[in-house]
DNA sequence: TTGGCAGGCGAAAACGTTTTCGATTATTAT
DNA sequence: ATAATAATCGAAAACGTTTTCGCCTGCCAA
C-alpha cells in the first residue's frame, strides 16, 4: 500500500511529473484534455499532495502559532474558538501553546514556533513579560506577528484590543449613576497594561464625577481569580464600613466578593453594588446576577486571525504591510448586582 | 540574511554536508575533533534545522491533532491543558480543532489532520457521531488514534475514560443516603454513551436501594447547558410536587436548576437536594455550593497524551502495539446542595 | 607481501513537490 | 513558402535534510 505521488500518476498516464503537477493546479499551459485525464486518475488513486514536500518547496506551513497565558479561562477559550474557526476557513491550522503567565515559558514557546516555521504568530502576553527581545526576534525574522488583549506598546505590530480605560470608566460611571458614593476597586497586578488601564478608567470616572479618589479603596488581586475576590472582600469589610460599590477587574473576583457578602448577610446591591468585567457567562447564573462589561472574546479571536491573515498574505506577495491596531467595542451589561 | 543550512556550515569548515549532519547528531563515525568544530560553528551561526526538510525525510511531523466538540467548556479546556503540557514535554505540538458537535465537521477535520500528516490523533466524539468510517480510515492508515471521554465502542484503539456508570451510581446513592426518596434525573441527549451510562447508573442506584424507577422523572437536556437546566427545572415543578432530589448530568444544568429554585423560594437542599456532575470550579462559588462528581479533565488529557505517545513510539519502531483502555477515578464531592 | 580491520569521511540517492526555461509541434500571418 | 506566434509538454534544478554505502588511509598480523 504505497503512497500515491505525482510520479505514480505520471507513470500511469505516460506523461511527465511536471505536467501532472501543473494539470492539478490548473496551469494554463496544459490542455483541457490532459487536465481531465490527470484529475480523473488523481481522484481514482485518492491522490493527496504530500504536505511535507509542499512545505519544503513553498516555505510555508499553512499553520499559525497561538500563545496565551491560560487555556482554562472563559475569555481566552472564547478567543481560541474565534481564531481556530476563522483559521480553518482560510485553510490554516492553529498550534496552541500556554505560557502559564511565565515569561520564560513564553520565550521558549516563541522559539518553538519559529523553529516549527509557522506562517504567523498570535500572542497575548504573560503578565510577567517585560523584556520583549523574543518578540523583536519574531519581527526581525519577518514572521507576521499579532498581539491581542495583553499587548506591549514597545512592539510595532498589529494589535487587537478593547479600550480598557474607557470600559472601566463606563463601568465605574454606572456605579455612580446608580447612586454609589464610595466606590472601591479590586484591581489586577501592577504590571499588565490591562490592569493599569482599568484602574485609570476607574480613577478618572471618580474624579470626573466629584468623588475623591482614595488609594485605600484599591485592593490588588494578584491572580485575578475567585479566591482573590474572596480575600479582597474580607479585607475590605475589615478596613471600611462605608463602601457602597465595588468595581472589580474581572467577573471571577466579583463572584468571590458576592459569595462573601452573601455569607455575611450583606445585601447586594442594596448594601453594596458590584460591577464585574468580562461578562463571563456564569455571571448571569449567579444570585444576584452580575452587572459587568462584555468583553468580546470570540469576536477578538476572529478579528485577530483575519488581521494576521492579511499580513501573511502581504508577506507572501512581498508587499509591505502597515500594522494596525483594532479596538473592539465593549458593552455595559446591567444586571441585578447594581 | 540567508538561512543557515548544513551546506553553509560545511562550506565554512571545508567538509561535507554528510559529516556536518552526522556530527550534529553524534554519529559514532565522526571524530571528536570534527564534532566539536561543527558544533561550535553551528552555534555561532545559530543553526536551526529546517523542519520542513526533516519532516519530508523522516516522514514525521512531531505534531498531533486534537478534535473536541467544544473549546469553551471547562472540562474540555482542562483536557486541552493536560494534553498540550504533556505534549510539549515530549517535543510535540498540538493542533486543536473543534467539531461543534457536528459529525460532518468532525469527518472533515479528520481528513484535514490526515492530510497534514500528524503523527497521531486524539478525539472526543461529537454527540451526533454514529457513523465511524472516518475513524476506521485513521486506523487503516495506521495513524495512532486515541479516544477520550466521548468514545465509540466500535473502534479498537486506546481510550481514556471515567466510569460514568459507577460515578452516576455513587452520585445517586449519595442523594439516597442523605434521605431523598423521589429522585429525578436531568439526563443528556439519547445517543452519547456518557449520557446513557450516567442514566443507567442513576437507574441502578434507585433499584438497588428500593426506590422505584419512574421514567416520568427523567428529563432530557439536549445541549446539557444552563438553559436546559432552567427549562427542565421549570417543567419538573409543573409535573411533580413530591420530588426531593435531582441528579443532573452536568453542573451547568444543576446551576440552572438551582437558579430556578432560588427564584421560586424553594430551598436547596432543604426542600430539594441537587447533585451535579463534573466539578466545574464555579460549583463551589454559587449559593448553595453544589455537590458534584469530580471529573479529572487535566489528568485525562495528561494520561491521554502519554498513552498516544507510547503508541507513536511503537509505530516508529515498527513494533506492534496493544491498545489499552484506561479508566480514571472520579471523586464524590459533598457540598451544600445535598 | 598480502589480508584484514577500524576509523574517519563523503558521494549520492532519496523524500515529493514546484517552477523556470526550453523544446517541440501546430497554427496563423505574410 | 517562410516566419512568427501560440499551444503543449518535459528536463532539471531546487528546497534541506538523512542515511546508505563505499572509499581511503593507516595499522597490525601473518
Amino acid at each position: 500500500m504505497k503512497e500515491v505521488t505525482l510520479k505514480q500518476i505520471a507513470e500511469n498516464l505516460g506523461i511527465s511529473i511536471t505536467t501532472v503537477s501543473k494539470a492539478l493546479k490548473d496551469y494554463p499551459d496544459v490542455s483541457k484534455k490532459t487536465k481531465a485525464l490527470v484529475k480523473k486518475e488523481a481522484k481514482k488513486l485518492h491522490y493527496k499532495p504530500n504536505v511535507f514536500a509542499v512545505n519544503l518547496r513553498t516555505k510555508e506551513s499553512k499553520t499559525v502559532g497561538l500563545i496565551i497565558p491560560e487555556v482554562v479561562h472563559h475569555f481566552f477559550s472564547s478567543v481560541i474558538n474565534g481564531i481556530i474557526e476563522q483559521a480553518e476557513k482560510k485553510g490554516y491550522l492553529v498550534i496552541i501553546l500556554q505560557s502559564n503567565e511565565s515569561y520564560k515559558l513564553e520565550k521558549k514557546q516563541i522559539d518553538l514556533l519559529i523553529s516549527k516555521r509557522v506562517d504567523g504568530i498570535m500572542i497575548s502576553l504573560a503578565n510577567k513579560t517585560v523584556d520583549i527581545s523574543h518578540l523583536k526576534r519574531v519581527k526581525e525574522l519577518e514572521i507576521p506577528l499579532l498581539m491581542f488583549d495583553k499587548i506591549s506598546k514597545m512592539i510595532d505590530c498589529s494589535k487587537v484590543v478593547i479600550n480598557d480605560r474607557e470600559a472601566a470608566y463606563a463601568a465605574t460611571k454606572h456605579l455612580i449613576d446608580t447612586g454609589c458614593k464610595r466606590i472601591a476597586h479590586f484591581r489586577g497586578a501592577l504590571l499588565p497594561q490591562n490592569s493599569i488601564d482599568r484602574f485609570l478608567g476607574y480613577k478618572k470616572a471618580l474624579e470626573d464625577h466629584g468623588l475623591k479618589y482614595d488609594s485605600s479603596l484599591v485592593y490588588i488581586c494578584e491572580n485575578v481569580d475567585y479566591n482573590d475576590g474572596i480575600n479582597a472582600a474580607k479585607q475590605l469589610l475589615e478596613d471600611h464600613d462605608d463602601v457602597d460599590g465595588i468595581f472589580t477587574i474581572t467577573d471571577l473576583a466579583a463572584i468571590g466578593a458576592i459569595s462573601v457578602f452573601n455569607e455575611k448577610g450583606i445585601r447586594v446591591p442594596d448594601d453594596i453594588s458590584i460591577m464585574g468585567f468580562s461578562n463571563w457567562f456564569v455571571s448571569s447564573a449567579i444570585t444576584p446576577s452580575l452587572s459587568t462589561v462584555d468583553q468580546p472574546g470570540y469576536e477578538m479571536g476572529k478579528v485577530a486571525f483575519k488581521q494576521l491573515y492579511k499580513e501573511m498574505k502581504a508577506r507572501r506577495k512581498h508587499e509591505d504591510f502597515e500594522p494596525r491596531t483594532i479596538v473592539l467595542e465593549t458593552k455595559l451589561i446591567k444586571r441585578n448586582s447594581t
